[in-house]
DNA sequence: ATTATCATAATGGTTAGACCATTTATATCG
DNA sequence: CGATATAAATGGTCTAACCATTATGATAAT
């Protein structure tokens, strides 16, 4: 219920008065706060405590320092970036594993899909088909172009996301991807049917979007989530039991 | 692709090489770090510098600052928490709106019930049945207990959580209740019914992860949060239209 | 006139040394 | 033995200076 107090730090009050500013819009984005020498006296405090309040603001991602003349910190806004660097370090510190990574993509994946089923609009159909008929050049050209393929794939799943006009589930998916792709470099075997299977699973998920039909396309969503994670999780074993690790 | 590059800082590189001992396990949690001044001594900064740096791993959630003698940089591992606070941070700052966060949290809940229907053991079941009786007497009671039932019915659906044993969709739906909880207090009708239904929902939802039949499961915890969203928008459009605002 | 080079000043980055505030341990006294 | 005062350790803050980086404008070379 109640948080332990710790009033007594100078620098904390600095930073909440900056971060209340931002979030209530009285700073904009790309605003640059006046230099340091300024702030301090408007603070009427010293220099050293008016940057530790800067560190924690720069850790918290709301602001970005500059050098040189007009430098500054300037006003940064919220993006996804500290979320994806703290799953990052869960999953370093091993209280996050792949498996579950993996298993929250599928229902984040199926939800999303089944969203964008719902509310795509003609133009958004179009794009979508632009985009699988990238992945089918890719996929016809073999296995070089894998990289260009799930390149191309991700980007139809960050379409799909837009596609469900959802905020919080565009940046949520990206976090997630950012996080899963560097298993897929490891561990997504470089073979063809493995590319096949994948582009006829996108298939059927924009042709069930484009149908409207939500609860299919939840099921192909997560069945294709599926099929990646399995592929994932074989060839991790072998990799883990030959002794090679990530 | 490339970051910029950003070496010039010092307390930036005293940062790194903390963190990196934590998450390799040199630095355990509950460890203390030395004193500032033997720190500066050992880095070869200045005081300023390291304690720049200390406030950086402090907002990170590495270490945890206490006061007084044999106080210190006490280190505390990595938690969701950081991830909770930005996702908040994020729902806030891009202003989402209640509508996108409750339909996030229609989806998040289907999945995370749904996996707790595959893994619930004999002790969950217990546990939620325990939970559902204490539903029972608060909803016995009436109105007055309304906000009791609530914290019961929010105690529910963590336990839920917990049973997925997936500890992404824990710290989700944790911040995902903290964020939405305050419409329910303002917008949720304080009608008999309201609290009837929601009751009638966690048994149904309950008696489907107790008989493991997770297809099911997912249905209902999604219809249960509809019915919530429902009562809320509805309560929501009047309350604008009168010209009350949260 | 245009471009290249350089000097200047604004601004963040770092240092040194001092003193204040809080907390724990210890010594002292009843 | 217990309460209380004192001392010491440690984080929190301040002042004042200097270093490092960069945009800007002045100057020189073409």
């Amino acid at each position: 219920m109640f948080q332990k107090v710790r009033k007594n730090r100078i620098f904390q009050d600095v930073v909440d008065q900056i971060e209340a500013a931002i979030l209530d819009g009285k700073l904009k984005v790309g605003d640059i706060l006046p230099p340091e020498r300024e702030l301090r006296e408007r603070f009427e405090i010293s220099r050293g405590t008016l940057r530790e309040a800067l560190r924690v603001l720069e850790q918290k991602g709301l602001i970005e320092i500059r050098l040189g003349v007009n430098g500054g910190a300037v006003v940064k806004g919220v993006t996804t970036e500290k979320i994806s660097e703290n799953l990052a370090q869960l999953i370093r510190f091993q209280q996050v594993s792949l498996e579950h990574l993996a298993e929250f993509r599928e229902g984040v994946e199926g939800s999303v899909v089944a969203l964008a089923a719902e509310r795509a609009t003609p133009e958004d159909i179009t794009l979508l088909k632009s985009l699988l008929a990238q992945a089918l050049e890719h996929k016809e050209k073999g296995l070089d172009s894998q990289d260009a393929f799930i390149k191309v794939d991700e980007h139809i799943h960050q379409s799909l996301a837009r596609i469900s006009r959802n905020p919080i589930y565009i940046s949520i998916l990206q976090t997630v991807h950012e996080n899963i792709h560097p298993y897929f470099e490891s561990f997504l075997p470089r073979e063809p049917h493995v590319i096949e299977e994948n582009y006829r699973d996108l298939c059927n998920i924009v042709h069930a979007v484009e149908t409207g039909d939500d609860k299919n396309a939840r099921r192909l969503a997560r069945l294709h989530v599926q099929h990646f994670n399995r592929y994932m999780m074989q060839r991790k074993q072998l990799d883990t039991h030959g002794g090679i690790s990530i």
